[in-house]
DNA sequence: AACATAATGGATATTGACATCCATATATCT
DNA sequence: AGATATATGGATGTCAATATCCATTATGTT
């Protein structure tokens, strides 16, 4: 559903939104959210480029978010790291389905649609309470 | 959202959907579906181990569904090949998450699931209106 | 029996996602 | 200025999903 890396961008920012305005170094989001630091160091590059998050380097530096985390969905997230693909046409690129899907793809998009729906209703301050 | 060998499980069943009953050779159903012929091979194994469809081996044999499409789902065809995951736990495996999910994996888990309900509800048999 | 057709099985190659490592740039503190 | 802490960039390694290939087995036809 969610590939691995869209999984630790959001362990990272749930991370970030429950100490929202402490800059977090990023080995100490690594040990919180038990993510590789080496890959999440790639990872965190990737957010601050979307500007979901800020950084800042040197001591007492390092990462946050860069709005309050109720303005900050789930799809905002995932789409940073690693965007969801609408079926735009049919990949079998037939000339009668050039202009609508066939009924396949045309369940598989819907279906897409609605998880894109569901986690875009989905702020990061909604998943705090109760967060470790 | 589905794997490659799934997409390709799905375009197989639809085809073989289209022409019920008519047993189609490995081969015809790759050019129709535009799937490597090799790799079909294997995807067709795993739906005839799942029973989804039966094989018949020499000339005039080939592969053809072992029920009405009417009685076949997406999800079927998904689960066949490349099962999809539900989250059970928390991947953090946290104590305090034990016995219920996280907020964040609650949410994950919740469209996975609502997505599961979508394929499970959609028979190879609405797929095949105006299909190529 | 011989032949042609088709599925099955197993070994191997390719590719992209995931992950690690090291050097470099930048900022803070003393 | 020097030392330390931190992000950034690039090269490289690992592994599972995807894909290919060839030999073998089964079945129908002549």
């Amino acid at each position: 559903m969610i590939s691995q890396t869209a999984e630790y961008a959001l362990r990272a920012m749930v991370c970030l939104a429950s100490r929202e305005a402490e800059a977090l170094p990023g080995h100490v989001i690594a040990q919180i959210t038990q993510v590789p630091a080496s890959y999440l160091h790639k990872i965190m590059k990737q957010l601050v480029h979307a500007e979901l998050v800020s950084s800042q380097r040197g001591p007492s530096g390092g990462f946050r978010l860069t709005r309050p985390s109720s303005q900050i969905t789930v799809l905002d997230v995932i789409m940073a790291v690693d965007p969801i693909k609408r079926i735009s046409h049919c990949p079998l690129n037939l000339p009668e389905h050039a202009h609508s899907l066939c009924p396949l793809h045309r369940r598989i998009d819907d279906t897409i649609g609605q998880a894109c729906d569901a986690f875009s209703q989905t702020s990061l301050q909604s998943m705090i309470e109760n967060q470790s």
